[in-house]
RNA sequence: CGGGAAGUAGCGCAGCUGGCUAGCGCGCAUCGUUCGGGACGAUGAGGUCGGGGGUUCAAAUCCCCCCUUCCCGACCA
């Protein structure tokens, strides 16, 4: 991609209002804009982010054996009156009349309707277990929107639901989401601390929330001093903490919740119905699991993780682009073809590459290349063309590398150039 | 929903104890010079001072109401 041809509005200046890392750089790259308070536009950089991210997710979720669906978003209300939940989160729910006077609301989860779905379809024990799955926009009437994509009005969510015949089968599909969620984030690049949680208004018994150590996040998870044991805060070990590993003290951290795995057993099917038949001829409740992952906020959790004064540094497997190429005078030829030479070979070798091919300086080029992170660099400027070499940048490591012309595709397709 | 802060050009801000034609930086446009860490000069475009009402000869500036945004708290996946 040519960046003059390209949109990546970055902005020199903090937008004011700003606080958290994360909101400031997701903005000052040009990621997200703000439409109002906690409902955002994702802009070419910070899209291409959100699709890598949920590339990674699609491939751990069907490897679990889970099936991708679409669920509408536009729900009617009387089938959250079935369960209850129009009461217990109408807070949160976006309610109104369509023309017709129909009360409608949009989803702000979709246990219901999953439910409902599989209710008109699974009859019988012999279509069980199934796992259905979807990444779509949620919306929750939030009363305090925060640090922007973290907690938003209108957010995008991967939520899977298992259906079983039994409590053994939900224990199985649990703990195959379990692992899945841990490739998941391992691969995004997030080191995460897996807690047993409460349900909260996802009713239920057994739940376990991933969290990433972050100072914005809204939670908390306690880590050792001594052996870096990480663990969930328990109340009942608040006041005097020791490590379970190494009797060590404990200190509170504050961590944000990226996913949350509920065993919900048999809540909205008993409500909703959705009956099947067992080998023993009666007819029962299937048992429930439902899994979530924030996927717009792990955006915001990889900045809050990967960055430094300067910019973000993406790790590689959800950087929006591989390599950046800098050609410093797009004046002179010899940069110029250099750098579109460059940039075919790595494209033909797969990479995702950005030129940033604008009549700007040098330093704005720079900084621009720091604040937007992409995890490696071409920089192609006189001081090394007149010996026959450009200069390699990992911006993770911030390791340099003056190269010869001909070695610079072959170093990063090596993947000899890592930190 | 309680407490605090803030709304002035696309962005970041100054001006505000009432007083001249509303300013600065960045960005933007044109021209020239530059070209390895946010270059320089010249010229120029761009404004319902969040909205409404009030006080006054005169309101960005004072008073009242409303809206919006951010932060802390409560609540929450």
């Amino acid at each position: 991609m040519y960046w003059s041809k390209y949109f990546i509005p970055t902005l020199k200046e903090v937008p004011s209002g700003a606080e958290a890392v994360s909101h400031q750089l997701s903005l000052r790259a040009g990621l997200v804009n703000m439409l109002t308070s906690g409902v955002y536009s994702y802009l070419p950089l910070g899209l291409r982010v959100l699709n890598r991210i949920e590339q990674i997710i699609r491939e751990e979720m069907n490897a679990a054996g889970a099936h991708e669906v679409l669920l509408p978003c536009l729900h009617p209300v009387e089938i959250w009156e079935k369960t209850g939940r129009v009461e217990t989160m109408k807070d949160v729910m976006i309610q109104f009349k369509d023309q017709k006077g129909r009360r409608m609301c949009l989803g702000p989860t979709h246990e219901e309707i999953i439910t409902d779905l599989a209710r008109q379809y699974v009859q019988s024990y012999r279509q069980l277990p199934v796992t259905l799955y979807q990444i779509q926009t949620k919306f929750r009437d939030e009363m305090r929107p925060r640090f922007g994509i973290v907690r938003a009005c209108e957010f995008i969510m991967k939520d899977a639901y298992s259906f079983d015949k039994d409590a053994d089968g939900l224990k199985k599909n649990y703990d195959l989401m379990y692992e899945a969620y841990k490739k998941i984030f391992s691969r995004c690049g997030l080191e995460v601390t897996i807690v047993e949680a409460d349900s909260g208004a996802m009713g239920g018994s057994l739940s376990h929330e991933f969290m990433v150590s972050s100072d914005i996040g809204e939670d908390a998870v306690v880590c050792c001093e001594g052996c870096g044991f990480r663990g969930g805060v328990n109340d009942a070990l608040d006041n005097s903490r020791p490590c379970p590993q190494c009797r060590k003290s404990l200190k509170k951290i504050p961590a944000l919740e990226i996913g949350h795995i509920f065993q919900l057993g048999t809540k909205y099917s008993a409500a909703l119905g959705g009956l099947f038949v067992d080998e023993d001829g009666k007819q029962k409740p299937m048992i429930m699991g439902c899994y979530g992952i924030g996927v717009s906020r792990l955006i915001a959790a990889l900045i809050e993780v990967h960055h430094d004064d300067k910019g973000i540094k993406w790790p590689e497997q959800v950087a929006p682009f591989n390599v950046e190429i800098l050609p410093l005078q797009i004046g002179d030829e010899q940069t110029m073809s250099l750098a579109r030479r460059y940039y075919q070979e790595l494209q033909s070798q797969g990479f995702e590459v950005l030129i940033d091919d604008r009549d700007e300086s040098a330093g704005r080029k720079f900084n621009d290349a720091d604040l937007i992170g992409i995890p490696y660099r071409i920089v192609i400027g006189k001081r090394n063309l007149q010996t026959g070499h450009v200069e390699l940048k990992n911006r993770l490591s911030g390791e340099t590398k003056i190269v010869g012309f001909d070695e610079v595709t072959g170093d990063l397709v090596k993947g000899a150039f890592h930190a």
